[in-house]
DNA sequence: GTCTATAAGAAGATAGAC
DNA sequence: GTCTATCTTCTTATAGAC
């Protein structure tokens, strides 16, 4: 890897952990491995290093959306290519968001990072709100409704399905963010959540 | 209010917003109206103003949740006091424990600093947690525990029922702290939330 | 592109007058 | 308790050699 995209990685990491203005420029030339005075021949200064690292994330989330969405993946699949959603498939819809927004090194971070700076700065304060609110739950209310639709679901407000699939999994994540060691206590209880979700929500599958 | 109690406001105000590090001690002292060295009389450093504001908070937040296990309270009562708790009952601890959360600026603001420092301070992440996310659920896993006991509720996991209950307020708090002016919205996803937690869960009110 | 040297300023903290 | 003056260290950033 070249050193500038070094320089982004670095950063991301003090930067999800300690906050922008606690990470000097020093430190992260040091994780680099070069002298801070070289860093300036990548990046014009500080602010120019946050400001890389969120459109570089900002676009491989377009990037990652754009492909979830058009060319199907295994657990989030085009809402409207389904015609029917097994108990299991809607699981493992659940379970691919959770290890996928948890296990993804360079997610977590980025989350971490749109955590600690959202309330001093309005633009990470809209990429947090839309990734990890507004778009699942956009995505899951359609996903929802349409399952009503074909009858697969009892009939309720889709917003509040959504939410009600989505909030405790954001749940977990935030509580594993908080405190790694909680994931194994996390998977248990997506588990359960997402079972009980079902048992809640789903049309008896015996019944189609 | 004395000068000590008006640094401790200042501070919050401020750490809150941009997070620990991102404030210089002469920018609280400024808020308060003295200068930098005079601060220096009332705490021996930053990092002690700091450790008044965490101490301070949780002192409140232990006399509160005393306050509201023994002598109760208007919405969040003594789960043991109470035999049967109707639709509307379950409702307004759902609002209050929202407006509640929402509308004390101290406690808006510790959420916020709590919020920024996790990552970093394993002392402030425990406070969170437990402030945020086991504390709320142990007490709404009683409450549904008795209420499934007195055939109040369906019977289902009380864990994942609390959760059900609890994280989608929880995420309303963090998209209104994210964006204050999304509480409109909120307040309506919130009824509509606790409308539909009543639909699934409760034991209709007159087969009781 | 990386280094050493260094400027320029900010920040935490102290001394001592009032 | 508050102030002015000051110290020291840290931090961002630049200049210029290699």
């Amino acid at each position: 890897m070249n050193t500038k995209d070094r320089i982004v990685e670095c950063a991301l990491q003090l930067f999800s952990k300690r906050g922008y203005s606690a990470v000097s420029v020093e430190e992260i030339a040091k994780n680099v491995g070069i002298k801070a005075p070289s860093l300036y021949k990548h990046f014009k200064g500080k602010q120019a290093i946050l400001d890389a690292i969120v459109d570089e994330m900002n676009c491989r989330y377009i990037k990652t959306m754009h492909k979830l969405n058009i060319s199907g993946s295994d657990a989030l699949m085009d809402v409207s290519k389904l015609s029917i959603i097994s108990n299991e498939q809607l699981t493992n819809i659940g379970k691919y968001l959770f290890s996928f927004f948890i296990h993804d090194e360079w997610i977590q971070q980025y989350r971490k990072l749109l955590v600690l700076e959202q309330f001093h700065n309005r633009d990470i304060a809209q990429h947090y709100t839309n990734q990890y609110f507004k778009d699942p739950l956009n995505y899951l209310e359609s996903l929802f409704s349409s399952m009503m639709d074909n009858n697969q679901m009892h009939v309720y407000n889709a917003k509040i399905i959504a939410m009600h699939f989505y909030a405790p999994i954001k749940q977990l994540i935030d509580l594993c963010d908080s405190d790694a060691q909680f994931e194994n206590e996390a998977l248990v209880l997506l588990e359960q959540h997402l079972q009980q979700f079902n048992a809640l929500y789903r049309v008896e599958e015996h019944q189609l």
